[in-house]
DNA sequence: TTTATTACGGATATTATTTATCCTTAAGGA
DNA sequence: TCCTTAAGGATAAATAATATCCGTAATAAA
């Protein structure tokens, strides 16, 4: 089991975005070669991450993406789900329903008891999720790269056409 | 992402056999009528969960599988990781080397800032299904079915050749 | 007004993974 | 000796992930 790709690099172009100048946009092509990824599948992502409200678009030369919140609104949980979807990691397919000596319908109210441990589990990783904001995240990228470099990148993707 | 459907399987298989009185066996085909799954294919989730040293196999007639420790003893990560591997859910393809404005071999040493806040919720996933054991899994049960049922699938399961 | 640029979405291709079956081998019990 | 069983390899089918291509409409700049 394994995240797709593009939330790796979802939550990348989320960070670019979230350290840009108020009302700037930035084009798919722009995140594509700033990143090193193939610009038409990351477009599919960028589509997931708007269509979830998470970023806003604008059509037209220097058009392209910006937050549609400030990057303390805006969680790790909400652009992981808006890449793989709400679902759970764990689906029970109801197996206990084949056992041959259980009366038809007996607890179909409740949860199987292997599906509400691995669901708490689930729940713990998407609180965990939850609670980083990409704010925190620019807090621990700070700590690591100098602030000259981040101006450069900055500056990179907003000239990049 | 998505679990592989051997894990809802293996936990199953699991619990069934944490139930069985000390030092019996139940064979694949029994396990696999039992949950109402293919035979050769659940074969493939009890090989893994033999390899992992969770449970231990003996051949012959009244041959299968008795689980290899106490079920206090076995968590369901145990079970999990058995099926799925031990890798972590998020991966990180270092895009941020691709970075144009990134000087080669900059903090390499140090794990992304995404990745660390990715594989943190990894981390409490997993601790979550460590500590859950399958006697306490038992204990759930327990209280959704009926003593009495209970007895009932595992007589069908010891009885079944 | 024209032109270049851009997001969007559908269609399609490629590759990897999951799911499943089949068959051979060797071990163990009756 | 015969039947049952786990182990494991080979292979097939189905599904999902990864990726590319192209047409459309909107928008800003020239
Ligand atoms: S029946 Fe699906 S987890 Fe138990
Ligand atoms: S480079 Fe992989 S998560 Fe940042």
């Amino acid at each position: 089991m394994q995240l797709k790709n593009q939330v790796e690099w979802a939550l990348h172009c989320a960070a670019v975005l979230a350290g840009l100048p108020e009302g700037r946009y930035v084009s798919t092509k722009a995140l594509a070669e700033f990143h090193g990824v193939p610009k038409e599948y990351l477009s599919k992502a960028l589509q997931g991450l708007s269509s979830a409200g998470l970023v806003v678009s604008t059509l037209g030369p220097s058009g392209g993406y910006r937050l549609a919140r400030a990057p303390g609104d805006i969680s790790f949980l909400d652009i992981v789900e808006a890449i793989e979807g709400p679902g759970r990691t764990f689906v029970c397919t109801e197996i206990r329903r084949n056992n041959p000596c259980r009366p038809a319908g007996m607890c179909d109210d409740r949860p199987c008891g292997v599906a509400r441990v691995m669901w708490a589990a689930d729940e713990a990783w998407r609180a965990s999720l939850r609670q980083v904001s990409l704010a925190e995240l620019g807090e621990g990228i700070a700590e690591d790269v100098p602030a000259d470099l981040l101006a450069a990148g900055r500056d990179w993707l907003l000239n990049s056409r």
